[in-house]
Formats: structure tokens, sequence, C-alpha cells
DNA sequence: TTGGTTAATGAATAAATATTCACCTATCTT
DNA sequence: AAGATAGGTGAATATTTATTCATTAACCAA
């Protein structure tokens, strides 16, 4: 071996791609402007991908591990239901606010002509963990006795709904109306 | 004149799109596609439309005028806040379910190196009915006393969670399941 | 019916952009 | 310290895909 590759790099290209397909959509990702923001040679990113549809393959699951990562931090099991679903619903919600590229990117990904198949599927299982917690709380019959796809559409998807309305008025929502979702949320599942 | 342009040939054109969005997204979308899929010649497509651009940006017009024109279909503004908000809530279920292309494709529009300014805004004005409902409903003290966005999040968000769920799946929703998730996004807002 | 005009076609061309490669440089090994 | 190996560069090339255009066909008006 001569030189090693340089780990910062790929992260540097992470970077760079996720920024670009925040602004413009998967449709205005250009490798050359992914070089440019990474400060590298365009070349370069040949020596890391093998092209651009694997880039974008690595970049999502790169993002898939970090997102579940932080999604279950210092998750606890154990505790109660009503404790788990709060420490959730603020993380997923943090996560997503502070990394709202991570949601754009995954649902662009979905709908590329790059998604392989077998990824399809592979974001349920990461946060199996919810679909535990919500199972728990059926049985404990605080939560309404319904399909778990049903309830996890009703929780995921008003947190991209808040991810996109932050983006479009580019402002934070405050912690009281954070807390005032988190109820609306909570009031719409319960039992 | 010599020989009319068909209106026809622009309907297939939209629809073509939108089934090849709808499969590929954004980012899969070419033109000598479109013109298969519509069974035109490319250069066709160059007498209906400037270029991709502006065929983008007319079938965002085309689609949101449609969508509205079927929410709204036959709203009255005098029924009862409850009649109303059922009503709006099933049909707005019930025409992205359908035409689940429709809000594939605004999405993506929105993420776009196509967007025009002047149409970010555009989507809120074409749903106010939605928005006087809702404040009406605040009015009347049944729906809790929120910012309008954070309950359209609560109500919108859902929607294109089940939309992506039920193309995940390839189902459709029972009635009851529906109802079941009318009855989440009405315990969410309500006061 | 004919001449004029515009739609329709799809192969040819232009433009955009992904990928390669000859050359250069850093770093590791001995 | 020198050679060897692999990373890094960016202009050159290949590829993909949008757009044009010469030609043909349909339609309208007189």
């Amino acid at each position: 071996m001569a030189r090693a590759k340089d780990e910062n790099k790929v992260l540097a290209i992470y970077e760079a791609t996720l920024k670009l397909v925040l602004e413009n959509g998967f449709t205005g990702l250009k490798m050359s402007k992914v070089a440019q923001e990474a400060k590298l040679a365009t070349g370069t990113l040949y020596i890391y991908f093998k092209d651009k549809e694997e880039l974008i393959s690595a970049l999502y699951l790169h993002i898939k591990k970090e997102q579940t990562k932080q999604y279950f931090l210092d998750y606890n099991e154990n505790d109660s239901f009503m404790a788990n679903f709060r420490k959730l619903w603020f993380r997923v919600m943090e996560v997503n606010t502070k990394s709202p590229e991570y949601a754009i990117f995954t649902d662009q990904y979905y709908r590329s002509p790059f998604i392989k198949e077998e990824y399809r599927n592979h974001a349920e299982e990461l946060i199996s963990p919810i679909y535990h917690l919500l199972e728990r709380g059926k049985a404990e019959e605080l939560v309404k006795n319904l399909p778990l796809e049903l309830l996890v559409c009703q929780l995921i998807g008003v947190i991209s709904a808040l991810v996109n309305l932050q983006q479009e008025t580019k402002t934070e929502l405050s912690q009281k109306h954070v807390e005032a979702m988190f109820k609306m949320s909570w009031d719409a599942i319960k039992n």
C-alpha cells in the first residue's frame, strides 16, 4: 500500500451531495458540482465511487444508518410506553428538522431510477423499534387498535409536513409549538 | 390558419409525463420517453411546449387546477363546520389516492430546478377554503387554538403518507380504515 | 380544387454532463 | 533516501438526452 484513501473525503462528498440535493433536488445534481462543493477534482469522485449511481446508493445507506443511530441514541426499551413514545417522537422531530436533507434525499431516492429493490423495505427494518413500541402501546390499550402501518402514517406524515414547512418558511418552530404538535399526534393515536 | 393544434395531444403529453414521473421521478424523465408514451414524435412535444422546463411548469399548473377543482367540486361554505370538514377530508383523500401522480409530481416540482418563484405560494391560495374552514373551526372552538399552518401540516402530512403507503403496498385501504384515519385526524385537531 | 399554412415526424445536431485517463503528487516500505 | 504504489487532478472524451430542422401530411380558406 502506498497512500491511504481519505475517509474525510467520503464524508465531504456525502455532505456536498446532500447540500446540492437540498437546493435543487435529484434532478439538479451534477457530479461536477458535487466535486466543486466538496473541493475536489471531478475525477476524485470516481476513486471513491464507481459512478453516480453508486454514490447515490452509498449515500442512501449512509443516511439511513446515521438517521437510525440518532433516533435510538439513548433509547431504552424498558422505560414506560409513554416515556418512550415521547422520547422517540421528539427525537425523530429533532433529527429531521436539524437535517432536513436526510428526509428530502431519501424521499427522492425511493422514486429515482437509482433505487435498488433490496433497499425498498430496508427502511422499515431500521425503525422496527418504533413498530415494537406501537405494538406495545396497543397491547397496553393506550393506543388505538389499528394496523401499525396506519399508526405510523399518522406519526411520520406529520413530521415530514413539518420539515417542509420549516424549509419553506425558513423559520424554526418554537418549543411551545413543537409541544403542541406532539399533543396532536398523541391525541390522534391514543385510545 | 391552416391546421389546428390538438388539445388531446396536450392531455396525452400531460398524462405520459405524469405516468413516467410516478415510475422514476423527475430524475428519470426524458423527453423522448414522454413522446413515446404519448405516442407522438419527439418533435411534436416542441410544437406544444417551448422546452422541457415549460412543459413541466405548464403541467404543474394544470395539476393544481385539476386538483383544486376536484377538492371543491360540491363544496358549500354554508354547511356546518363538521359537515364541511368531513367532506373535504374524504375528498382530499379520495383525489390523492386516485391520482397519486398529482402529489408526487408537485412534491418533486417544489424541489426541482424548474420551479418558478411565483408558484411557490400559489398552492396555498388554491386551498384557501381549507384555511377558512379551519379558521372557522377555531372560532367555533371546535378546533385547537393553534396556527393554521400547524393544523394543515397535521392534516396534509397524514394524507401524503397514506398515498405513499398505498403506492408501496399496492393495495387500497378499506373503507373502515379510511374512516379510522379520519377519526385520528379529527382527534388530533379537535379541541 | 388548389395553394397556403401549420402540425407532425424522427433522424440529425447541439448541449449538457458523466466518465476516463495521462500525468502529477503524496505517502508508505525497505 | 529511493522506488513503488495508489491517490489526486482536470482537461479531454464519451455518453446521454434535449432540441432542431428538413420533409411530409393534414387542414383550411378562397
